[in-house]
DNA sequence: CTACCCATTTAGAATTATTCTAAATCTTGA
DNA sequence: TCAAGATTTAGAATAATTCTAAATGGGTAG
């Protein structure tokens, strides 16, 4: 890959090579996904859409891909119910709303004074928060209020 | 059941029927098996528990009754990484610590003011929040500050 | 330039987690 | 007692994730 094509692909290729891993065609396409349609697919999904694109990627590599980024910061992994892990590249601030009633995850902005509100006992170390809040989206609560 | 047997149970029967379902043994043996130990098992390890009392219980059973003993407001079900759900019949105000290196769940007890901090957009309704902090247990901080 | 090392990808098998199915059993109320 | 419906059971089926072994490919020391 020549400098310019680094430059263009918006810091992936340093922040892979900061977490120790390399760019790869396959990370690079994974974390596009993510970026075109952040509506917090599962792996499976992720699978399904990098494929259209990129017909011979197999269903290992984009665990790989997948943990790769996560584990240099670029994605969020997020769980919420029994069903598959969820992927999220927005890594702003933020916590995730799901409606129960539909399996819809939203994004939702925390107040900067959200975070560490919560005291440990000595001896542990934060290092990452989550916060999910559990409820019924807008679309919902209105189906549910005009009943047949 | 007599009546005395009822009280006995600590309301397990109430709880139970209020959700409308009905009492069992199973039922009052996966709840058991939760209260003897708070470790969080997932629904594998509370079937290996609870069939050393009721060695006829089956997989599916386990399920169905951690799936009852959550809906009657009994027990929380806890999502913390891409393994198995974790069971915990806790139900006072609490969040999640999770040990990333040894994958040991801690009850973290929350300030009562910590909850509603979280302004939601129009037409949103929060259920319930489910905080979880992933890092590192005494134990574990406590080994990696000592290499070898 | 070449060879080697090692990271990565691939297909598919294996494992783990959960749900489903159909039959048997039990409980409850008429 | 009987019928309806809830529950349990064993095991199959499905879903989610991890593992394996072989192939590929990039980067670098020589």
């Amino acid at each position: 890959m020549s400098v310019v094509e680094k430059k263009l692909n918006g810091g992936l290729t340093e922040r892979l090579n900061t977490g120790g891993f390399r760019f790869t065609p396959q990370r690079q396409q994974v974390y596009d996904v993510l970026l075109q349609k952040r509506d917090h697919p599962t792996a499976e999904e992720v699978f399904i859409r990098a494929k259209k694109q990129m017909p011979e990627i197999s269903h290992a590599t984009v665990y790989n891909c997948l943990d790769a980024l996560v584990e240099c910061g670029l994605v969020r992994q997020v769980q919420l119910d029994r069903g598959a892990t969820r992927f999220c590249p927005n890594m702003h601030e933020h916590c995730h709303f799901y409606c129960d009633v539909c399996d819809t995850v939203y994004d939702v902005d925390l107040p900067a004074k959200t975070q560490p509100g919560v005291p440990l006992p000595k001896g542990f170390k934060a290092e990452r928060y989550e916060i999910a809040i559990h409820g019924v989206c807008p679309d919902c609560a209105r189906s549910k209020a005009k009943p047949v």
